[in-house]
RNA sequence: GGAGAGAUGGAUGAGUGGCUGAAGUCAACGGUUUGCUAAACCGUCGUAGUGUUUAGGCGCUACCGCGGGUUCGAAUCCCGCUCUCUCCGCCA
């Protein structure tokens, strides 16, 4: 969410950075009636200020044993006229909400234009050339191995979820002990395990809703919805919150699984583990001062991009432009790992600084040395998801005689060096 | 699931209709004193909205878990909700 202050003194650039990020929202109408509002403030206080100072005479008068009926009659009137104000004022900054929770995130300038996915800016890559040869793709090979079951996950759950079997389960977790260790030991972040499982206010606090209220489970009878991302609970951890300037920046590293309704999208990279309704993810969420949030962006960055390198997957870095650039976001990288078996570059990871956007809506403050509150900004990253890391594992690590091969940093983890 | 108790500022904790944005204590911050530390003493010390001001500031309004209601006036009375704690039951 946006400050209303800043989008009545940018209004214009706000317009625009909503068209450059493909969105719509009636940025008109908000102006309109924040100065409907402040003009209804000003007259209610006027009003209030008036009962106050009244209702202080009424009581010296009672007390003196005077009578007060003409004042309080006369009070009478004031205080129909703050209630029917005040109702008013509410009405108006309910919608004055509404759209305000509808317009984008404002875009860093660094963030060039463009429409949509073409027009991304490729910024680093470690595919020295894209290889053409033809492997199996994940959902063969690992069938042959015995490693994943789809048909069986959709027999016990539904189509998009699936098991992981044998060494196919033990290399999962031996990922995610992989990333985790790494984060904590060498990165500097903590690590947390958060609930699976959250409240309304917090899918509203990350901006989950109203949005992508669809594409979420939810448990109609407890009013709790199954977490997108670790990022809901991790960033809500601080929600409401008041951090000291010295803690800053604070770096969580979380496990969880992950659940997506995916609402409507059937049909498009629906294959085996490219799109399913639940899969395992260790997010990063970090809280830092506001002039530091890009140098930490860039670190987020190659956080991430260090576990790639120790899974010897090769990658490259994109900048997102402001069409693919989500809504939350000021400013995203997305991790690409390329598949030989799907001929085109999957999405592994998607770092964003959010500046103070998250901040402001889910209320995380920090006291600055000088005693003053004010935003944090907060990032997260996907460090890693595994659903399409194991894609691209089985992919790039296939021999020739349809085996996989461990890489070194993973050997620790898994024991074996080979499956198959 | 059943019974009860509670929710006040950073923390404790007063406050049962008007002079309470809120006592006292602690913490924090600034200062005095002091070889140093401590103690003592003095002072400061909530957030948000809105208006005004070159600035520092100043004025007004709101906020005592959340939402309603009663009243000229609500932290205080009434109703609903949420959360926390204790006891009993059930269960991993």
């Amino acid at each position: 969410m946006l400050d209303m202050k800043f989008v009545r003194e940018n209004a214009d650039a706000v317009l625009a950075n909503t068209a450059n990020k493909n969105e719509r929202a009636d940025v008109a109408r908000l102006i309109e009636s924040d100065a409907e509002r402040r003009r209804l403030i000003a007259e209610t206080d006027v009003l209030k200020n008036k009962r106050n100072v009244t209702s202080e005479e009424i009581a010296t008068l009672k007390k003196a044993k005077e009578d007060a009926t003409a004042k309080i009659e006369e009070m009478r009137a004031v205080g129909d006229a703050i209630k029917a104000n005040d109702e008013q004022l509410r009405g108006l900054e309910e919608e004055m909400q509404t759209i305000l929770m509808r317009i984008p995130n404002m875009l860093h300038k660094s963030v060039p234009v463009g429409r949509d996915a073409s027009q991304n800016v490729e910024i680093r890559s470690t595919v020295e050339k894209i290889p053409q040869e033809w492997r199996k793709n994940h959902v063969e090979i690992s069938k042959q191995l015995n490693i994943l079951d789809f048909e069986r996950g959709a027999k016990v759950s539904g189509s998009g979820f699936g098991f992981y079997v044998g060494k196919g389960a033990t290399l999962e977790r031996a990922m995610l002990n992989l990333f985790l260790d790494t984060h904590i030991a060498q990165h500097g972040y903590q690590e947390m395990m958060p609930p699976f499982a959250v409240n309304r206010a917090s899918m509203v606090g990350t901006g989950q809703i109203p949005k992508m209220e669809d594409d979420m489970y939810r448990c109609a009878d407890d009013d709790l919805y199954l977490i997108p991302t670790a990022e809901v609970p991790l960033t809500n951890f601080y929600r409401d919150d008041v951090l000291n300037e010295k803690d800053l920046p604070v770096k969580f590293a979380g496990y969880s699984a992950c659940f997506r309704r995916e609402a409507g999208s059937y049909g498009k990279d629906s294959r085996g583990f490219l799109r399913v309704h639940e899969f395992n993810k260790v997010e990063l969420v970090k809280f830092t001062k506001p002039e530091d949030s890009y140098n930490e962006l860039e670190t987020l960055t190659n956080d991430v991009e260090n576990l790639l390198r120790l899974l010897e997957l090769p990658y490259r870095v994109i900048l997102l432009c402001s069409g693919d650039t989500s809504f939350n976001s000021a400013k995203t990288y997305d991790l690409e790992v390329w598949s030989p078996a799907e001929q085109k570059y999957l999405e592994v990871s998607s770092c964003s600084n959010f500046e103070s956007f998250q901040a402001r809506r889910a209320n995380i403050k920090y006291r600055n040395n000088e005693g003053k509150l004010e935003f944090v900004h907060t990032l997260n990253g996907s460090g890693l998801a595994t659903s399409r890391i194991m894609v691209a594992m089985l992919e790039h690590h296939q021999t020739e005689d349809g085996r996989i091969r461990i890489p070194d940093a993973l050997r620790p983890y898994t024991k074996f060096d080979y499956i198959g």
